[in-house]
RNA sequence: GCCGGUUUAGCUCAGCUGGUAGAGCGUCUGAUUUGUAAUCAGGGGGUCGGGGGUUCGAGUCCCUCAACCGGCACCA
């Protein structure tokens, strides 16, 4: 007999060999019944997994969070056999489990189009309602390369050709219809359920790599029930809703023309919440010990070979030649422009750290299927600064950074940011000593930190390891906003150099940051955040002053010159129509306050305030009123405890 | 950049198998002076993304370029 251990702490003992769904029976027929899975020592098995002596065994019903993900790679295996039974000849690749459903990649003469899909589903939902069981048999690798090239099935050849040697390789079979697989599968194709649709087609490297073919993969999402399903599919529509493109044009924040493809045109109000985060940062940064500079757009090909950018960054550059023939480029990054101005005069250790910040407008020509809205542009204006500091002082200023960028997200409501560390890249500059030292660095301020990253091998820029903070945008996707990066190339490349205490020159090692990343990106994410509902302090127009007759027109003009000189962005509205047609309006617009003024509040010199998402509405003195929302509209405090530090003095 | 899709009025969209364009909202004009999510009436507005082709005739079919959308790749 063989003993096994159940999750209640109970032991029992079964006849050797054994299965999970053997196990499920003894216990209850009806528990059989609803079990589609084992989790083994912890790792998710099919029923039919014989239980090793003294092992610890769960079953999963279909409503267990870990059957979600073998209910969608069921679902993978039934659509490619839906696919090769409506078409056959199509080749298949790999077809995962992902977030919210699952996908498989093929290979076809005539690519899919949408019209298909409805066509696949229901080929899916009639394999799904046969109930077909999935088997695993273990193949022999001749017989298993004999039989997927008999099949002309190229890229399972190629999967198979990757087991390595010594390991299984295991065929699932569904009927007729067989894949390589790792597995594992729930019992029968009827477990995998309809609560399932198929979303869109879409191109998809083979292995991810854009020198491979591209293949046709097909999309789908899938969830235990339809209820899930049905709510997810609904939290897509909202999502939709608050997409910062549409918000964009609704609210009269900014467009894009065909002639600038992934530049921002700013309207008024778009500009006007722009020029307020730069405001904040600016603020923040002045109390963060930061100094303000500006360095040229246009600059001479020879500093961006002096930097490395022509050798390494050229593909995404914007060049410019002038009628004499000299060769310009539109700057990518500002760090070369601030190499330039610490170059100027001596720098002394007392002067270091030193932090050059600018507002400065890059351009990178990325690749055009790259551009989405202000999330991916061409031109865009970074809260940049580089800090030049001493090998000594590395650590700590990554800290202040770091402990920076999410005091700075927490004033705007974003609480739950991620790190990703990445390290250097094959496409370098700088000795893997120098490598050694920055990625040490960094490490070193996350781990005294104690926030959680995680680590990209091989994704860090050319010249230096970076830190990336992310953020989701409303319909999950992540974005990178702010940045760090040590960088001890380009002091060297430059000859950039500060006095050391012992009169010694010696190299400076810099830092490449910014918070908000790309102020085009962040003020997108944010739109997004609060789907257009900007908090008062952000918001283009914080109060519209709305009149309901003509009589109260002087009284209006009163209230909203007396808000202005208190600092609040405010507009009238006096036009010829009902209070209630103002109302409507100005609440599709999202201004966070409407002050209605009529004959009463002109008689006795008060204002209605009505909230945006409110029904109901106040009535109070003007002077009240500006000084309530004054206090509202104010940016949220710096930390105290971020005091300008000991450099300082010599400004 | 790659694969697929889309492009008609300011916005959202309709226009069957080819026979020289429509709706709603917005805009404008007039009337209405109005109390918290749409007052009524009338009038303008489109070289159907650009270019080329097929045809007696193209918004509609074909080619090509561009932008946009969804993925993939890229993202210093």
């Amino acid at each position: 007999m063989v003993r096994v251990h159940l999750p209640d702490g109970a032991t029992r003992e079964i006849a050797p060999a054994s299965t999970a769904a053997d196990l499920a029976a003894s216990i209850s027929p009806s528990l059989a019944k609803r079990m589609v899975a084992a989790a083994i020592d912890g790792q998710v098995r099919d029923l039919s997994t014989p239980l090793p002596d003294g092992a610890t065994v769960e079953l999963i019903g279909r409503d267990d969070p870990r059957a979600l993900e073998l209910i969608r790679h069921d679902l993978a295996h039934v659509l490619a056999e839906a696919v090769q039974s409506l078409w056959p000849g199509t080749k298949t690749a790999i077809g995962p489990a992902i977030e919210h459903g699952f996908y498989y990649d093929f290979e076809r003469d005539t690519p899919f189009t949408p019209e298909d899909l409805p066509v696949i589903e229901q080929r899916m939902r009639e394999i799904i309602a046969a109930r077909t069981p999935f088997t695993c048999e273990e193949w022999s690798r001749d017989d298993a390369r004999a039989h997927f090239h008999a099949a002309g099935e190229t890229y399972k050849l190629a999967l198979l050709d990757a087991i390595p040697e010594g390991e299984p390789v295991k065929i699932y079979r569904q009927g007729e219809w067989l894949d390589l697989c790792r597995g594992p599968h729930m019992r029968t194709t009827g477990d995998a359920g309809t609560a399932f649709r198929l979303t869109r087609v879409a191109g998809a490297y083979w292995r991810g790599d854009s020198n491979n073919p591209m293949l046709s993969r097909i999309y789908g999402v899938a969830f235990a029930d339809k209820a899930t399903l049905d709510a997810h599919m609904t939290m897509m529509a909202e999502a939709e809703k608050r997409d910062h493109r549409r918000l964009g044009r609704e609210m009269n924040l900014f467009h894009f023309e065909e002639v600038a493809p992934g530049s921002v045109f700013w309207h008024p109000k778009g500009w006007r919440l722009f020029q307020t985060l730069i405001g904040y940062m600016r603020d923040r940064q002045e109390q963060a010990g930061y100094v303000e500079v500006n360095s040229p757009d246009i600059m001479d090909r020879t500093l961006w070979e002096t930097s490395g950018h022509w050798q390494n960054y050229r593909a995404n550059m914007f060049l410019a030649e002038t009628v004499d023939d000299r060769e310009y480029a539109l700057k990518p990054m500002n760090c070369p422009g601030h190499m330039l101005i610490y170059g100027q005069g001596t720098k002394s250790y007392r002067d270091l750290p030193l932090k050059l910040a600018e507002f400065g407008k890059v351009h990178r020509y990325e690749p055009s299927g790259a551009l989405h809205g202000l999330l991916r542009v061409r031109s865009f204006t970074q809260d940049d600064a580089h800090i030049y500091c001493t090998p000594d002082q590395l650590t700590e200023e990554c800290l202040k950074v770091n402990d920076l960028v999410l005091s700075i997200y927490r004033d705007f409501g974003f609480e739950d940011v991620r790190i990703k560390l990445s390290t250097r890249p094959e496409n370098r500059i700088g000795s893997d000593e120098s490598w050694d030292r920055s990625e040490a660095a960094l490490r070193e301020a996350l781990d005294r930190a104690g926030h959680p990253y995680t680590i990209f091998e091989g994704e860090g820029a050319f010249y230096g390891p970076k830190l990336e903070y992310v953020l989701r945008d409303a319909i999950g996707r992540d974005w990178q906003c702010g940045t760090l990066q040590v960088d001890f190339n380009l002091p060297e490349r430059f000859g950039t150099t500060y006095v050391a205490p012992s009169g010694e020159k010696l190299a400076p090692v810099m830092l490449h940051r910014a918070l908000f990343g790309s102020l085009e990106r962040f003020t997108g994410i944010l739109i997004e955040h609060h789907a257009g509902h900007l908090p008062l302090w952000l918001a283009p127009v914080q109060a519209v002053v709305a009149t309901v007759t003509g009589a109260a027109d002087d009284w209006a003009a009163e209230v909203a010159r007396t808000l202005k000189a208190a600092g609040l962005r405010v507009e009238t509205d006096l036009r010829n129509e009902k209070i209630g047609y103002k109302v409507r309006e100005h609440a599709l617009a999202k201004i966070p306050v409407q002050i209605a003024l009529g004959g009463r509040e002109a008689e006795e010199r008060t204002v209605t305030i009505r909230r945006r998402g409110a029904t109901d509405t106040t009535t109070l003195s003007l002077e009240d009123a500006v000084q309530l929302l004054m206090s509202e509209a104010m940016a949220p405090a710096a930390a105290p405890n971020e005091q300008v530090s000991h450099e300082g003095m010599t400004e």
